[in-house]
DNA sequence: CTGAAAGCGCTTACAG
DNA sequence: CTGAAAGCGCTTACAG
C-alpha cells in the first residue's frame, strides 16, 4: 500500500503522492493501527515493567518512582508505551508476565525464588533486573554494592570505634538474629548461603573495609533486622548494646538510612556516642551526621530501559555510578 | 481451531480434547499472542493514563502515586495493562496519544486547553478524567469541589474571625494577585471566566459558607498564589495581613493544606491567632491545627478506571466521597 | 464435537 | 514510482 509507505518510508513515494495521502490522512483521521502493526512487524513498541508483589508499594516508595522516572525517560525517548505489570504471588504471574505485548521486561523488586525470574530469564525477549539478583538470561543493573559499602564504611574514621552491622535479612524468612562475622557464611556473594544478594554484597562489602582497618570480621557484631524501618534499626541498635556492654563508642555501618537513624536514635537515648553510616542518600541522613550511599534510581531505570530495549552489548552486569555524601 | 476454543470457550471443546490441548501447549509454552488476539478481537486489553506535561512528575507526587495505584487496582481485577502515556506538550502528543493501543483513557493533570483533551473526547474509545475539567465526551471523577469547600469552611467557627482566602491560581497565567470577592466572576464555574475549574468550584463553595455565615462575599479578601508550595502560602498571608491591619484574629480558608501551613507559619511569626483550613487531609496538617478536606485519590484512580473500561453508565461526572478532617 | 475459511489492519518483498 | 498479494496469529461464524 502507498498509504502504508508514506507512513513509514516517506523516501519511496513521490513527493506529491506522500503528501496528498499524509494529507487525505489527516482529514479523515487516519493512523495507522498500532496493534495491526505490532502484529505485522513482530515488535510490540512497549517494554513491561514487572513489579513484585503489590502494585501499589512501586507508588509509595519514593525510590521505586524514581526507578520508574528513569525506565519511562528512556520510553518517551524512544516512543516507547511503558506497560506496568503486577505481579500478585499467583501461580497466573508468569502467564500474565509472558502474555503481555511488550519487546522486553524490566525487574523491579523481585525475590530471588519467584518463578517469574526464571521464566522472563528463560523466554526470548531481552530483560533487566535492577539490583539483581544475578540470573542468566537476565542484564543485571545496579551499582556495585560490595564496592560501595566498602567505601561508605572505610569514609569514617573507623580505627576510633568499635565496628558493628546493623543488617537487612539475608533471605524471605527475616528472621531477626544477632550474631557475629564468623557466623555468616564464607561466601556472602553465594546466592544460596544468601539468597539476598544485596545484602550479601554490602556485608562482603563492609567485610572488606573492616579487614582492611585490622579487624577480624569473624568477631563483628551483625545485628539482621526484619524490614527496612526505623524502629528495627532503634531495636537493632539496642541489642547491639547489650551485647558489647565494654564497648567505648560504635561505628555502626547499617544497610539503609532508615535503620542508621533509628539506631542514631536508640544510641542517643542510651547517651552514646557513635559515628553510623546508612544508605540512599537521604538528606536527613545528612542532616544527622550519617554517612551515606547514593546511587540514583533515576539512572538505574534509564540503564534498565536501555538494557531491555536490546541496546548495548550482551554484558550480564551494568553497573550504575554512587557515590559516598559525608554528612554536612 | 480447536485450540483457540479450548483457552476461550473451554465448554464448546470435549473435556478430553481440551485437556490435551492445554497439556500440549503448557510442554511447548505456547500461550495465545495477545497482539493478534488484540487485532482480532478489536479490544487491546490495556488501559492508557494519559499524565500531563511530565510522566516524572507523577512520580514525585504521593497523591499521583496514590492515583495510580487505584486505577492499577481496577486493572489488575480486571487483568488488564496499564499503559503509561506521558504528554510532553509536542504538538504531536496527540498522534501519539491516539495511536495507544488502549481500550480507554484515564486523564491526570491536564490542563484545560490541553488539545489531548478534544482528541481524547472526541474518539471512540471511553475516557476519564481526574478532577475535571467537565468536557463533553470525557467522564469527570472528583469529588464534589464546591460542596467540600463549604463543608470545611463551615467547620471552622466563622463567627470569632474574619474569613480570608488563599486560592490556587485561576487560569494558567499564574498571576499572584490580592482582591476582593467582588473582583471575581459572578459564575465561578464558568470555565472561560475561571478555567482552572478546581479553583473555581472551591471558590464558590468558601463563598456559599461564608454568604451562610452573614458575610458578604463582596469583601472578602482572596489572596491567589501562582503555585502550591508553602512559600506561597507565607507570602499569601504577609500580604492578607498587610491588606487588613486593622482586622483580629483571620479564618484563613486555603485551597491546600501546604498553603495552610506557609499561611499559618506567616500569622504565627507576627504573632497573630488564626483559624486555618486546607485540602488534602495530610497529617501535618492535623497535627498543626487546621481543618482539611480528605478525598481519596486511590477511590478516584478506581472510578476513573471503571468509567475509561466502559463500565456503568453514561454519567457524565462520577463524585467521589470526600470528609472534613478536624484537627487534633 | 471438530476443523476449514475468512478477515482484523498492517508491512514488505515483488511485479508492473 | 505505484499497486496487487501474501501473511503476521488470532477468533468466530459456518459446515461437516
Amino acid at each position: 500500500m502507498t498509504v502504508s509507505y508514506s507512513f513509514n518510508h516517506p523516501a519511496r513515494v513521490a513527493e506529491a503522492t506522500r503528501t496528498r495521502v499524509l494529507e487525505t490522512a489527516a482529514r479523515l483521521g487516519y493512523r495507522p493501527d498500532s496493534t495491526a502493526r505490532a502484529l505485522r512487524s513482530g515488535r510490540a513498541r512497549q517494554l513491561g515493567v514487572v513489579v513484585g508483589e503489590h502494585l501499589s508499594y512501586l507508588f509509595d516508595d519514593p525510590q521505586a518512582a524514581q526507578f520508574l522516572a528513569g525506565v519511562s525517560d528512556v520510553c518517551v525517548e524512544h516512543d516507547l508505551g511503558v506497560v506496568l505489570i503486577p505481579t500478585r504471588g499467583d501461580h497466573d504471574d508468569v502467564d500474565r508476565v509472558l502474555s503481555a505485548p511488550v519487546d522486553g521486561y524490566v525487574l523491579w523488586t523481585t525475590v530471588i525464588d519467584d518463578p517469574v525470574l526464571d521464566a522472563v530469564a528463560g523466554c526470548a525477549r531481552p530483560a533487566a533486573i535492577q539490583g539483581g539478583p544475578a540470573h542468566p538470561g537476565l542484564i543485571c543493573v545496579g551499582p556495585d554494592d560490595r564496592a560501595a559499602a566498602a567505601a561508605v564504611a572505610s569514609a569514617v574514621p573507623l580505627q576510633t570505634a568499635t565496628p558493628v552491622v546493623v543488617s537487612f535479612p539475608l533471605d524471605r524468612r527475616r528472621a531477626v538474629r544477632l550474631l557475629r562475622g564468623a557466623e555468616l557464611p564464607e561466601d556472602l556473594a553465594d546466592t544460596a548461603a544468601v539468597p539476598f544478594p544485596v545484602t550479601g554484597a554490602r556485608l562482603a562489602g563492609y567485610r572488606d573495609a573492616l579487614t582492611a582497618a585490622g579487624y577480624d570480621w569473624d568477631d563483628v557484631c551483625v545485628a539482621v533486622v526484619e524490614r527496612n524501618q526505623r524502629q528495627n534499626g532503634e531495636v537493632a541498635a539496642r541489642e547491639l548494646l547489650a551485647a558489647l556492654p565494654e564497648a567505648g563508642s560504635l561505628a555502626v555501618l547499617a544497610m539503609s538510612d532508615e535503620l542508621a537513624l533509628g539506631a542514631r536514635a536508640a544510641l542517643t537515648g542510651a547517651g552514646r556516642e557513635a559515628l553510623l553510616t546508612g544508605w540512599d542518600g537521604s538528606p536527613e541522613a545528612a542532616a544527622s551526621g550519617i554517612w551515606s550511599v547514593a546511587a540514583s534510581l533515576r539512572e538505574q531505570g534509564r540503564a534498565c530501559a536501555r538494557a531491555a530495549l536490546g541496546d548495548g552489548g550482551d554484558d550480564v552486569v551494568r553497573p550504575t555510578s554512587w557515590t559516598v555524601i559525608a554528612p554536612r
